[in-house]
DNA sequence: ACATTTGTTGGTCTACATTTC
DNA sequence: CGAAATGTAGACCAACAAATG
């Protein structure tokens, strides 16, 4: 383009030539044809697809591989730049740049070989179906139920949005019936949020390792994730205050309850002060309440102690079944046109049929039977994962769909989940779950609840045991 | 900040100081507390906000105003970018920087308010529901309907890719199941293509005058809809290709027929030209074919003259029922895996039960016997327009779902909007649809398939045809 | 405590492309 | 046609800010 690389003829950085050796890496591309900027990027996109960059491997500093380049280190910024938006590194002031330890990781746990026995995925468990056949008939036979599908809003008796606020005050959450949404699940939820409430740029803090669907949809959306430091707790209030100074984070991402993958759950105090910082900083908080259910605590969610910045979702598909495809979402006024018309914009409405089957099993009480049994069958499933991994350190409350591994010296998460995978069985590595740069846990999350049977459980842990005994023994493959 | 903004001192402006008179638009802000272009950035928006700046006006030219505030001009460009992409101005080299015409304006059509007469939105016309209803009755009945809900994928004995695969049959389209996906309808499909295949600051070419639905998406996910010239019948190709190479269009997104809102459809020539272009440079075409159930023509979709490059949608809420939200989706096998991804993402699954009810309407021939009375109900409808407009320039096929009006001189589409709202009808103005700047033709659009009762069509076209002899006399507003 | 290393940000400069007159 | 007007794009520079030792 317009600039001619002629390294003798640049004085200015003359001097500083022999301050930098060669550096630790190096971009090729051919000079002259195109920006240098966009070239360095898809040098970097390529290397780190080739496997020439590792996830963890530390680029060379921006002065360094200008200097290199001879150009101006503030073009390497801009190419790095890129490269962080797009998720393929993360820099830190003063320390350096690297490579994102998801650069080149499958983020999604959604599929799973049907051959393996899948301790990976996170489902309902579908151990009865009696309540939730009784309510079908039930809908199906009131004459009205052509209705559902001939016109945009039925009447009922009572509205889906008292029903939703009837179903969210059970959490410990008091809300009006007007500031309730429905939406196609959860990752609905999450999806009309993150496009209404947010432009691209936009950064939210959550946990280090997070829910990988929370993760795509950011993705999707170019919003970007800063990872917030945790403890056994869960987030760290004062580290998500430090988020918003340093990072400008516009919204913040919770699970308070069995966080997804750690289990973890938020006790009283950190829900106030975390709900303290979100008013004080005006952030917008994104509470993913799906796993309250489980009834492992009975406090009240952060989005109470601070409603007018919160959007509280609380699905049902775990709770009563997968099938139904229906989420209650909170918002407080000041965002209702928007989420309104994020609803709209993404797929106008929900099928009144599910949602009238919902409110079914809400209002006649089935719910509550199946959320019990469901309760009894997760702590029935959760107690043979610890027997059988007993003297392992495993996480997980009574009650959890999942649990969270710590695995031996001698594994990382990856290692084992790929040779859990050779010997048949799908777990999910804390890699999957990572948010930027950091230390990766060794750990894997093993769910409890998408195997039909017990028996596959059984049979899948004691393999999974005999190979934490076992050293990594990475099948032959290439990068 | 770094910068003291002391214009005497600043020697490399002071001989072009007289050749910009005052700006004709400044911008009003504390100098000295924040960066400037993000200044600039709040000022205009505010003043467009307040009605300051009106839609088309034109902005000061970059270097007049950097002058002004004594700062370098690419420091304008910047600010100016920056609104670009918000969608409140547009730019055009040689030219100049506009106030966009719909950067006030409400772009959606969802929202009427109960009491008017509602020639605004497209609905599925409702008339019979005897085949739906049969339907339902017959889903329900079979002993397997809870399968719809308690399990992610039932059995059935085809399956709903086959299904899909044979509607899009009857638009003149063949493809294999394995290519079809199952959306919540259209927006829904729009919504899944948008996320999965393009990234925030991407640009797509459509018609100047194009589906609210899909500028809400765009706009929610940052991508910049660049618009293309048409003509009588619809996108001029020619106009496609500069806009490849001028702008870099990564995408085109069409309604090949009764293009919304202006009604045109494509002629078979135009099709195979858009889809060589699409071919030559590689766009991925988004073809929205929900209105071709109507039947005006018999043409093959663009798609089937680019498989390899297209995603071609079509809907069933239009044709069936509204309450269905299913649409099909072809995608060639290069895009599988992100639209996977993406649908996903957005909503993990559609209601098998909803998708259920759209397979047996289909397979069992009511599907027929509902379009063939739709399409009869449509050609009434549409005749009783052309009537009571008669000697206006009304534009539409025989069969479409809502005409274009082309209004006398004295009326712009806002105001004829506005004044047949105090009138009490809903219509939309061609200023919900624009695209960028350029002229704004003086339309609206009116629509026959919101109404339920025909009587309700006569009586609101009656005062239309009042309305458009008289001349515009607004209410008194502020702004 | 303070200098060093490293990344970030706001503003500027230069070449260039498109449109208008 | 060519000069003027106007917007665009890539690169550069200087001040700043966080982390490290």
């Amino acid at each position: 383009m317009y600039y001619n690389f002629n390294d003798e003829d640049n004085n200015s950085m003359s001097d500083k030539t022999f301050l930098y050796g060669n550096p630790s890496w190096q971009p090729h591309f051919e000079k002259g044809i195109g920006p240098i900027y966009k070239a360095i990027v898809s040098a970097l996109e390529n290397d780190i697809k080739y496997g020439i960059l590792k996830a963890g491997d530390q680029l060379p500093p921006q002065r360094e591989l200008a200097d290199f380049l001879g150009v101006n280190f503030t073009t390497i910024t801009r190419a790095y730049k890129i490269c962080e938006q797009k998720g393929l590194i993360s820099a830190i002031v003063g320390k350096g740049t690297f490579v994102s330890v998801d650069a080149n990781i499958e983020s999604t746990t959604d599929d799973t070989e049907p051959y393996l026995i899948d301790l990976g995925r996170i489902h309902s468990l579908n151990n009865n179906r009696k309540y939730l056949s009784e309510a079908i008939v039930q809908v199906t036979q009131r004459m009205s139920v052509i209705n559902y599908f001939a016109y945009d809003e039925p009447k009922r008796h009572i509205s889906y949005q008292e029903v939703g606020s009837d179903w969210i005050k059970r959490f410990y959450f008091t809300v009006n019936p007007d500031d309730v949404f429905i939406t196609s699940g959860t990752q609905n939820a999450l999806a009309v949020i993150l496009l209404s409430l947010f432009q691209p740029g936009d950064k939210i803090g959550t946990t280090r390792l997070t829910y990988t669907g929370f993760k795509s949809i950011a993705s999707m959306t170019g919003i970007q994730l800063v990872a917030v430091d945790t403890d056994k707790d869960g987030l760290i209030p004062d580290m998500v205050e430090r988020a918003c100074q340093i990072d400008g984070i516009k919204g913040l991402y919770i699970m308070p309850e069995c966080q997804n993958p750690t289990t973890c759950t938020l006790p009283a105090e950190r829900r106030k002060a975390i709900a303290e910082i979100v008013r004080k900083y005006g952030l917008i908080l994104i509470e993913d309440d799906t796993m309250s259910f489980l009834g492992n605590t009975d406090l009240p969610p952060v989005s109470s102690f601070a409603p007018e910045n919160s959007l509280y979702i609380n699905g049902t598909s775990k709770a009563l079944s997968v099938g139904l495809r229906i989420a209650f979402l909170y918002a407080p006024s000041k965002f209702h046109e928007y989420i309104k018309q994020g609803i709209y914009n993404i797929d106008l409405t929900t099928s009144h049929f599910n949602a009238e089957i919902a409110a079914t099993l809400l209002e006649n009480g089935s719910a509550d039977a199946i959320i019990k049994e469901k309760q009894m069958e997760a702590e029935y499933r959760n107690q043979i994962v610890d027997d059988i991994l007993s003297g392992y350190q495993v996480y997980g409350n009574k009650r959890d769909y999942f649990r969270w591994l710590i695995l031996p010296e001698q594994w990382t998460g990856a290692e084992f989940e790929l040779c859990a995978r050779s010997a048949g069985i799908q777990v999910f590595s804390a890699e999957r779950f990572m948010v930027g740069n950091g230390p990766i846990p060794s750990a894997v999350r093993i769910s409890t609840s998408a195997i039909e049977d017990v028996r596959e459980l059984k049979a899948g842990l004691t393999i999974l045991r005999q190979l934490l005994a076992a050293s990594p023994k990475l099948p032959e493959f290439v990068i």
